[in-house]
DNA sequence: TTTT
DNA sequence: TTTT
């Protein structure tokens, strides 16, 4: 079906160290898993309570995937913005399971820092390393092809344009 | 946590009639199963491919529940704006299972209608039954308090307010 | 400053045809002006109203100015996701003015069709010409690199594309 | 017209103080001046390059503003949801001028804090005073109307819904 | 398992 | 005018 579109905007915090495969190719892949929270005040008992949502997000493309390693820890905070993709797999005793994870693709998909803590309680901090990697730049976003040579209408990851 | 934010925005269409159920309280919640598409070009074959994703859509509140239930049909396409969440659940042989919905809640989530047509095949058109439903409407848009006789800050959903 | 997002999601219809502009290097950028709306019920008066917004939008990208081009007009529905930029000019006078556009850039930025009908009254319907074009396609969704040939990582717009 | 979506979504740092005014009847507005930039690389020089966006941000409803003028400051960093709104006005030679801003209203819209130093230099930090406002919380997580008494069906900002 |  |  065209005329569909699946977004998911996170904003959180990571639980652990992002956790890095290499396939038999050299490809890689990322697993973050970050946590958002909200709170609220109970309207029976006044009390104040608050939920934790954890979401299992899937970094694809190696740049994606270099940044993760090089920059996040746990405890950073992250923008990422990525499509829902629900996975089906098998449990040992062969039942079907289904799982949902936030995939964040080379293009279309953003990983932006929102923090350079890095969580390990040194560095970083205000003036520090803060960063950010946009997967999907706009590019020149003074203009298209116009202007200047025409552009090669690249896209993919450079490690040029590491940003940091 | 403060700072995080938990959001999920789909445009699709409905693979059923909607589904409500009703609690003891008179509350009710309705679940939509919603397709999104994406289709590409193979790299190796050159073949067009295409994958469908099936999101779990659950509306909660009343007035996002009737107007699903009046307006929405089995073909609809809408936009929904959300958050996820991950239920756990027991399965029959008491195992732990994992299930995750974008739930669209009263206060900031949002639906909204993009045909007129219900999937019924029949009216619609440009200037035609087009309705929408945003739970968080913005209220008066040319003003908060200022400007008339001071707002009583309603929110929620109001009978009046269904927009069609 | 890395660690910022600027991002616009709009679903509205064209108030008019798209109008293309071609730079003498062959570039295109394609000018949209989409009307989004919303009604309210006003709290002193109980009466409904209604307000419109216009918004420009600029396609920028040799792909995403044929799609529209091709498929849109006047009264089309569409979802674009760009980002604010806001331009200055001089008026006949000379002085400074400003104006806001929604950019929708080749990489990053998205068109997607929500009807078929393109304005003109026929056709569309639900397994009919919906259409979409999505300038950031992420790819092949099952994977990276990995599984089958490396990927050239290609990325830009590509006629076979096309996703019609 | 039904059937439209209007939102922006901005993470950036403010370049000054919020700015509050408050009207004869008591409403408040406050308006934000907040910086967005990415950088990419020339491709025809290879140069590192940067450019800024400036945008207008208008917080309605007293309990945004009320956030705005205790926690924001010059340099802080935020999340922000709102709409595009274009108002006309006149210059001092009668000319009609227009501006767009991005509302973010009592409900709909969001203000999120990203960091708690507020930019003063003191206080705050890691573990210190970050804090975040939802305007529109989706109130009990866990429910509806299900579950405990029946909801007022509130909405609106309440004292006690400052999530600090 | 994060963060406040 | 912010931030990196």
């Amino acid at each position: 079906m065209a005329g569909s579109v699946n977004k998911v905007i996170l904003v959180g915090n990571l639980g652990r160290d992002p956790e890095v495969r290499t396939f038999q190719d050299g490809g890689k892949l990322c697993n973050l898993r970050i946590a958002t929270s909200e709170s609220w005040k109970d309207r029976n008992t006044g009390e104040r309570r608050e939920r934790t949502e954890w979401h299992n997000v899937v970094l694809r493309g190696d740049g994606l995937v270099r940044v993760a390693e090089q920059y996040l820890r746990k405890g950073s905070k992250v923008y990422v913005e990525g499509q829902l993709q629900t996975r089906k797999w098998q449990d040992q005793s062969g039942q079907d399971r289904y799982s949902t994870d936030v995939v964040v693709a080379g293009l279309g998909g953003t990983l932006t820092m929102l923090d350079g803590r890095s969580g390990d309680g040194g560095g970083g901090g205000y003036g520090g390393g803060q960063g950010g990697y946009d997967s999907g730049p706009q590019g020149d976003p003074y203009g298209g092809s116009q202007g200047g040579a025409p552009a090669p209408a690249s896209g993919g990851i450079d490690d040029d344009e590491i940003p940091f």
